[in-house]
DNA sequence: GGAATACTGAGCCATGCGGCTAAGTTACAA
DNA sequence: TTGTAACTTAGCCGCATGGCTCAGTATTCC
């Protein structure tokens, strides 16, 4: 229901678990529920609701609830964040320098999504 | 001393750190030691030679110690274990479906690289 | 040699994470 | 209306993380 804030911390934070990473790339084939998402697990369901909490603050997946089943859909946007992380890291290594200089004042390289 | 085999569990797990993702940005301008790196930090030493540790053992970083100096360098090629991730997610995204079968049947879209 | 610099190691503390079970709740089915 | 299916909530456990202090080691400087 609210939109999660995506923060790198968290993005980065969900991405570096493998079951959540499987689950993200279940859902790149597209939306499936809770069930279907957790069936390839041996793990308790609690257990594994924690991963899609954790995947849905971090802005990654939405969820919707249907009847009594809970549909889980990528949110593709958020990748993004990464990437462009990663494009900052190297242009600093090209040595542009403005963003550099920030850095070093600031002690930060985060760029945070405005809520 | 010990060559650390980057995994994508401990990339981004070293990555989820704003602190840690200071340290990359700040190596990405060219070594420094780690008086240097902690210096815009109000943090106690130990605490940070913590996330030099997890960046190190991530293998983001390298370092070597001279005198009573340790010098830290970044390890660009680590940064590619994210890069591909990413490309295998976007490809899922596109449809290529050699990939997503391996998925569907053993749960997992890690992958690590060789120690 | 003696002091200062730059880490390093040991160990404590609070919080968070990833797992569990047991007991709800809500919708659909018979 | 009585089950059953699909989550959901509550709470416990052990380990990891991110911070701290205090004491130790090893270089370098005077």
């Amino acid at each position: 229901m609210a939109q999660y804030s995506s923060t790198l911390d968290g993005v980065f934070q969900a991405v570096s678990d493998p079951t959540r990473r499987a689950v993200l790339g279940r859902l790149g084939a597209g939306p499936a529920s809770i069930g279907e998402l957790a069936a390839p697990f041996d793990m308790a369901l609690p257990s594994f609701m924690k991963h899609i909490g954790y995947l849905e603050r971090s802005g990654l997946i939405r969820t919707r609830k249907t009847g009594r089943v809970r549909i889980c859909t990528l949110e593709r946007g958020t990748f993004d964040l990464i990437e462009s992380w990663l494009g900052e890291q190297r242009s600093i290594w090209e040595g542009r320098t403005d963003r550099l200089e920030r850095l070093v004042t600031t002690g930060t390289v985060d760029k945070e999504i405005p809520a």
